[in-house]
RNA sequence: GCCGGAGUGGUGAAAUGGCAGACACGGGGGACUUAAAAUCCCCUCCUCGCAAGGGGGUGCGGGUUCGAGUCCCGCCUCCGGCACCA
């Protein structure tokens, strides 16, 4: 009786030996062609779950596949260390962030060996380090020194249950949630530091040197959000002349109000003596109103006129201004011309305070008239009632009437063209205590004063008291925010907050190279032969956050210099997201998560690697399948088996070449699959090899040279989708070295077309026969043989035929009519 | 509302404009076994038919084409993102 495969034994004694020999250490050897494939690190919450063993189970089998392909692979792990759960944990159980945090790495690290990664971890970088965080200091400074880096009082989003601001990038959806927690977040008046990804808007938008998925291409720009219009600067009678950003610049002549944002600086010398108890009541409405309250799109636009007049420029007409919540004080510069017979907000708010709606755009066919409109004109026309536009082309085309109106502005002084974004600058003060403290200290004499960089890192103090104050453990301290200032050596103070935790994994990818390198972000030796990160992979769910500002973080380190490209990552490729059995999301409350570690202790990792993969495409996602996987595990114990069982062979003909046949067209298959990310075919094309394997053990084919050509072929086919199995196949069938030290095997292109072709045979679109032809047969016999078909004969039937499409390789189509 | 992506058997899915449903799960049948499990083999889109064979079928409606799951136009549904952005 023939062994079973002990997938759990076999795997731990192949991940111990692939350790004892070093099989994955980093030896970069640069006859061959570098390929960088990274993955996105995880956060050492304690425990992989299944949404790592989707990512990375696919990401791994890739790198392998490289390798064996022939190139230098790195791929490397680490993990993002900083961030909240670890103070959570200190809060609610006492326990320090650092032993919490390392503990959990130290166990995710086993657990990542169990999976059996090709990792290197000699390279891995810990964000929480301070041999890391210590570079994410060094920035700031390059960052500060370049004016990128700037603080400023502001309101900012700030969240009520994790006590901290956040990002823009950071407050999710319609409710304006928290992107860690889901609460809904308020505004903060709070001085904060801030980097000026806003400068890199502009290039940002700019794609031309990645292959990114049009999705997240998408979603970046729309969140940067480039509008292209004018500045136009209005007079008022009470001297302050107010800006205004507008994309119809054009539509300028049918301006019949202004709006401010209530919180617009300008409003309080705007507004007269009688209306301003008005104005202050509607103010002090706007500033109690929920963030989501304030933006909800479908309540009803309100607002209150402030008693001033603004001067339109282009026709010196006098037209009031009031302030309403629509006008947003945080894009353009807080305050509108109002257009409303062209604009739906405007027309809303001007139907219901009685405001005039003159139309200056008349579409070509129709006559709208001000006094009738019932909704706004938004689109093209022939511009009326606009002095020297009459008569012009709507549009923002050459010669229509948006270019126009700009050249009439900046000839007058009136105003000017400009581009405006919706992208804000990315807040990175933190009022946490686990993260990189910001090395800025405050002098009474000096003001803020970076911390030297011979004095970094600003390591965090280890001795602070967690109990939950609302500010920062740091900002309690007893000791550790007083300093001296380096400028003037007098009394100074540091600031205490923390970066935001993007900042680690901004620019991880560059640390890996030389994870304890000391001069340096990263040893720019090694870095030119590395750089940069071929394929990234990784979830969507970062699009507009970790993405971008990795983005921004390399486009910055170009401008420093320290290196000569500008896009950290040339490939992306987002994987989807595992489901529970019941197609939703695993969580713990819904009772559907299913654990890794009790799979892999039953059948090992290769059938969890595998299942993951072959489950569907890996863009997709989909729900996990318990009895599918028991389908991945029979398939490894199938292929074990026709490998290292003895089969009688058979006494019926065999054709060893049919079985090269096979053989070759499944390394075209998998190669071809592989190198596309289709695993679930790449692993399907394996099935189907397996399966005719087993009928072929039972022909006289077995154990011809060609049998032996097939059994080597499977074991190096599947080296990268099942490491331990295909490694243990590897070496009983008494292959040299690891199979992962082996070339990917090489097709002969011959042997992967079929001997005769099976064409099918179609009457007008419809299948009648399958006829079998040998492979360079003349068309005309082609024709013939199917003309001459029985069954065709049937379906012809008295009826001419038109004509015949014969599509080589493929089909023959007869047309009748 | 705007921008993406997706709709194919009982289920996960496959298919450079060319045989729809590969591969797998589940189901049915058989072999082996005292029996069960495991394993191996066969069948399994729907429908009419004893069969041979026929008809229908990729969310819906049109179109292009010798030929459409695939391309084009118009809808419907679901998922994701953004949303008073001037």
């Amino acid at each position: 009786m023939a062994e079973r495969y002990d997938a759990v034994t076999t795997e731990k004694k192949w991940q111990q030996r692939w350790e004892e020999s070093g099989l994955y250490k980093f030896h970069p050897q640069p006859e061959r062609p570098k390929h960088y494939a990274l993955t996105m690190l995880p956060y050492p919450s304690g425990n992989l779950h299944m949404g790592h063993w989707y990512a990375y189970s696919p990401s791994d089998t890739a790198a392998r596949f490289m390798r064996m392909r022939g190139f230098d692979v790195f791929f490397p792990m680490g993990f993002d260390a900083f961030g909240l759960p670890a103070e959570n944990a200190a809060i609610k159980r006492g326990i320090n962030p650092k032993h919490w945090t390392y503990s959990n790495i130290d166990y995710m690290r086993s657990q990542l060996k169990a999976m059996g990664m090709m990792i290197d971890w000699d390279q891995q970088m810990v964000s929480c380090d301070p041999e890391y965080y210590r570079w994410n200091q060094w920035f700031f400074i390059q960052f500060y020194k370049r004016g990128l880096a700037y603080r400023t009082f502001a309101p900012v989003d700030w969240c009520p249950k994790d006590n901290t601001t956040l990002a823009r990038e950071q407050v999710k959806g319609e409710d304006r949630v928290c992107e860690r927690c889901g609460t809904p977040v308020i505004k903060k008046d709070l001085d904060q530091w801030l980097f000026r990804i806003t400068q890199y808007a502009d290039e940002l938008l700019d794609f031309s040197g990645v292959e990114w998925p049009e999705r997240i291409m998408t979603m970046q720009r729309n969140w940067i959000g480039k509008s292209e219009g004018a500045h136009v600067t209005f007079a008022t009678e009470a001297g302050d002349p107010i800006e205004v950003f507008t994309t119809r610049p054009d539509t300028l002549w049918g301006a019949t109000f202004m709006v401010l944002a209530p919180e617009h600086p300008l409003v309080d010398r705007l507004t007269t003596d009688e209306q301003r108890a008005e104005v202050e009541a509607y103010k002090l409405a706007a500033s109690r109103q929920s963030e989501i309250e304030r933006q909800a799109t479908d309540k009803e636009k309100t607002g209150v006129w402030t008693g001033g007049y603004a001067i339109n420029p282009v026709n010196n007409e006098r037209i009031p201004i009031w302030i309403a919540d629509y006008v947003l004080m945080g894009y353009g510069t807080g305050a509108i011309m109002a257009v409303p017979a062209h604009d739906q907000r405007d027309f809303e708010f001007a139907r219901k305070y009685n405001l005039p709606t003159p139309v200056v755009v008349q579409p070509v066919g129709q006559q709208l008239d001000g006094a009738t409109l019932t909704e706004a004109w938004p689109g093209d026309g022939v511009m009326v009632n606009s002095g020297p536009l009459n008569g012009i082309p709507a549009g923002k085309e050459e010669g229509q009437s948006v270019k126009a109106a700009i050249q009439w502005l900046e000839e007058h002084g009136k105003g000017k063209a400009a581009v405006n974004y919706r992208l804000r600058d990315w807040l990175i003060s933190r009022q946490r205590y686990w993260g990189t403290p910001i090395p800025m200290v405050y002098c009474q004499q000096c003001g803020e004063q970076p911390v030297p960089e011979d004095q970094l890192p600003v390591e965090l103090p280890e001795d602070v008291d967690f109990t939950p104050t609302g500010q920062s453990p740091l900002k309690l301290h007893p000791t550790w925010r007083f300093t001296i200032c380096p400028q003037c050596g007098g009394p100074a103070e540091r600031d205490t907050d923390t970066m935001d935790t993007f900042v680690d994994s901004s620019w991880y990818q560059y640390r890996y190279l030389s994870p304890h390198f000391d001069q340096a972000p990263f040893d720019p030796e090694i870095g030119r032969n590395w750089l940069p990160v071929d394929q990234y992979t990784g979830g969507a769910e970062h699009a507009v956050m970790h993405l971008l500002y990795t983005r921004f973080w390399t486009k910055v380190m170009r401008d420093l210099e320290l290196i000569t490209f500008g896009e950290p990552m040339l490939r992306l490729f987002n994987q989807g997201i595992i489901l529970g059995e019941d197609n939703e999301k695993m969580s713990k409350s819904r009772g559907n998560v299913i654990d890794p570690d009790h799979l892999v202790a039953r059948y090992g990792a290769d059938a969890v690697r595998l299942f993951m993969m072959f489950i569907g495409p890996w863009n997709q996602g989909g729900p996990w399948n318990n009895q599918g996987l028991e389908g991945t595990v029979r398939f490894i114990n199938r292929a074990w088996n026709i490998v290292t069982e003895e089969a009688r062979g058979g006494t019926t003909a065999g054709d060893p070449t049919a079985l090269r046949r096979s053989t070759h067209r499944t390394i075209k298959k998998v190669g071809d699959d592989l190198e596309r990310f289709a695993f679930n075919t790449a692993i399907a094309a394996l099935m189907e090899f397996v399966n005719e394997l087993y009928k072929a053990r039972e022909t006289m084919a077995y154990n011809t040279d060609a049998w032996h050509e097939a059994i080597r072929a499977l074991t190096l086919l599947l080296a990268p989708l099942t490491p331990h199995l295909s490694e243990e196949l590897w070496a009983r069938t008494g292959g040299d070295g690891s199979v992962h030290l082996q070339s990917w095997p090489q097709y002969d292109a011959a042997l992967t077309v079929a001997e005769a072709l099976e064409l099918v045979v179609q009457v007008n679109g419809k299948l009648r026969d399958r006829i079998t032809v040998p492979i360079d047969t003349q068309e005309e016999h082609i024709k013939a043989a199917a003309l001459n078909n029985e069954k065709v004969q049937a379906s012809l039937d008295g009826k001419t035929v038109a004509k015949i499409v014969v599509v080589p390789g493929k089909l023959v189509n007869i047309v009748v009519k």
